[in-house]
DNA sequence: CTCCCGATAT
DNA sequence: ATATCAGGAG
């Protein structure tokens, strides 16, 4: 496990790596965050941006997805993948924002992964990028780094890598913190090729040694 | 744990 | 051909 100087190492050194990491979901508004991430289980940002264009300017509000038919919604997002239950989950999904929260995006966690479709990490995408309220998301990218890394264990689950995270980052560098994981998760610490020779973390990051002796990337 | 699932990279 | 992608629900 790192020390508590390592993990500040770390953090400084994503910092360099992407100084404007973002959120990359295109989105104008709360409703449209939450659409897009909700699109955005096991699926690429650059899908969901590539659907949402389209699909953006045809809903603009809860009603707009509740009076359309069923397939009608699932053939708009059909190349996303995992469709079906997603079409279903927005439809229930704005059916609930009309009846209980006046067509808004509710902002306590309690109430958002009340939602359909809506678990933990895509509450916590809501409360920190449209809100501004701290939470740290645990994606694909974010579990594996941390592991990858040293800052959490391979046994962890999602819930654990956050709370391990919450515990280490100060909480007014979460969000920023969060975005620095993912695009050093995407571009360079990736699930398939991760660019270990030219890492600047390579020296106190244990899989990066481990693989370098074995698979040569 | 399994299922949902198309698009892209390897 | 197989792995992976800003997961969630049963």
């Amino acid at each position: 496990m790192l020390t508590k100087k390592q993990i500040r190492h770390v953090l400084d050194t994503i910092a360099k790596m992407f100084p404007d990491a973002h959120c990359e979901l295109n989105h104008s508004n709360p409703f449209e965050l939450t659409i897009a991430v909700m699109l955005s289980a096991q699926c690429t940002d650059q899908m969901v941006n590539k659907v949402t264009k389209e699909l953006f300017n045809k809903y603009r509000t809860p009603e707009d997805y509740v009076r359309v038919p069923l397939e009608e919604l699932e053939q708009d997002i059909r190349q996303i993948g995992l469709y079906r239950n997603k079409a279903k989950n927005i439809k229930k999904m704005c059916q609930i924002l009309i009846e209980k929260y006046n067509g808004e995006i509710p902002r306590s966690r309690e109430e958002l992964v009340q939602l359909p479709g809506i678990g933990r990490k895509t509450a916590n995408v809501i409360m920190s990028t449209a809100f501004g309220d701290p939470a740290i998301a645990v994606d694909t990218h974010v579990e594996r780094v941390t592991k990858r890394l040293g800052i959490c264990r391979w046994k962890d689950t999602p819930l654990q890598v956050e709370k391990t995270l919450m515990k280490k980052v100060p909480k007014e560098e979460w969000a920023i913190t969060h975005h620095r994981l993912i695009f050093f998760g995407r571009y360079h610490c990736k699930a398939q090729n991760p660019q270990c020779h030219v890492c600047p973390l390579f020296e106190l990051c244990r899989e990066g040694k481990k693989r370098l002796n074995q698979k040569c990337v």
